[in-house]
DNA sequence: AGCCAGGACAAGT
DNA sequence: ACTTGTCATGGC
């Protein structure tokens, strides 16, 4: 079967691995020699771009629609939604600045876990977290590569299994969050399709579970783009330039808008104090 | 060395 | 319904 493993090349508009992949959507991708690594579901994948495109190494076409180019979202025409955000004069700034930011379609059950362990933390730690609860708790699937462990698997652990990760007081929400998700007390797969303001309600049952976390489970695992996550970067912009409210523009993917948003401002902060 | 981090919760107004 | 202190841990 591994015969109709091959390498493709696909043209993506609006995509850029590095910005992509390490914006602070999702922490464990890394790069190396200008490919990019990472775990999406059973198999790590390799991807790197050139001038043609974007090569997915020994991939199969079934793989290749089933997986990645739901992943990457590739069926989105972000030409169009660039456009459409360059009406408003902040958002043409971020899009210019930092073109090529896709907001990925991710698992449900990571993205509700990854951004628990995100509260009041820093990203470079929340990737350790994360990193020592995949290579605990994951299937090792080869290469030093690890699953990112299901809610099942978690579920049936205490606190003092969780302690390695040095997750501090999140380690609680995380075991809250397995069981009620692997009891089927919060349904994750019926949260892409109910009405968002249930699906918040539904989320929001889970300890360690609030607004920020809810709607970046719904954003970045469900699919919701008109769900708009507010942290401190994002509560800046808008005292700073959206007293009234975001504009127009951004009706419906609130969340890709966003994501722009908060790259650019946050780089503001962090990129020009180097040397 | 001290401040802050992609917040949530509980207790107190 | 709003404010405030607390929560582990460690990056910078």
């Amino acid at each position: 079967m591994d015969v109709k493993k091959r390498n493709i090349l696909k043209k993506i508009d609006c995509l850029d691995l590095g910005l992509t992949l390490d914006c602070g959507q999702a922490f464990r991708w890394k790069e190396r020699d200008g490919i990019w690594h990472g775990v999406i579901g059973k198999r790590a994948y390799d991807i790197s771009a050139d001038e043609n495109g974007i090569v997915f190494y020994a991939v199969d076409d079934e793989e290749f629609d089933s997986v990645l180019s739901v992943y990457f979202d590739i069926e989105r025409d972000y030409t169009s939604l660039t456009e459409l955000f360059s009406e408003d004069g902040n958002l043409k700034t971020a899009v210019t600045a930092y073109p090529g930011i896709r907001i990925l379609r991710q698992e449900p059950w990571e993205a509700l876990c990854s951004f628990i362990i995100s509260q009041n933390n820093n990203i470079p730690r929340i990737k350790g977290i994360i990193e020592r609860l995949c290579e605990s708790f994951g299937d090792d699937i080869g290469n030093g590569d690890y699953t990112f462990p299901s809610a099942e698997k978690l579920a049936c652990l205490s606190e003092e299994d969780l302690a390695p990760l040095r997750a501090g007081f999140r380690a609680k929400y995380i075991l809250d969050a397995a069981r009620k998700v692997s009891s089927g007390e919060v349904n994750l797969q019926k949260l892409s399709e109910i009405p968002i303001e249930e699906a918040r309600t539904e989320l929001m049952k889970i300890k360690g579970v609030g607004p920020k976390v809810a709607e970046c489970a719904l954003l970045y695992g469900c699919g919701r783009t008109e769900a708009f996550p507010v942290d401190v970067w994002v509560k800046r912009i808008m005292s700073e330039l959206y007293p009234e409210g975001l504009p127009e523009c951004t009706n419906g993917v609130q969340g890709i808008a966003q994501q722009y948003l908060f790259h650019w401002r946050r780089n503001l902060n962090t990129s020009d104090n180097d040397n």
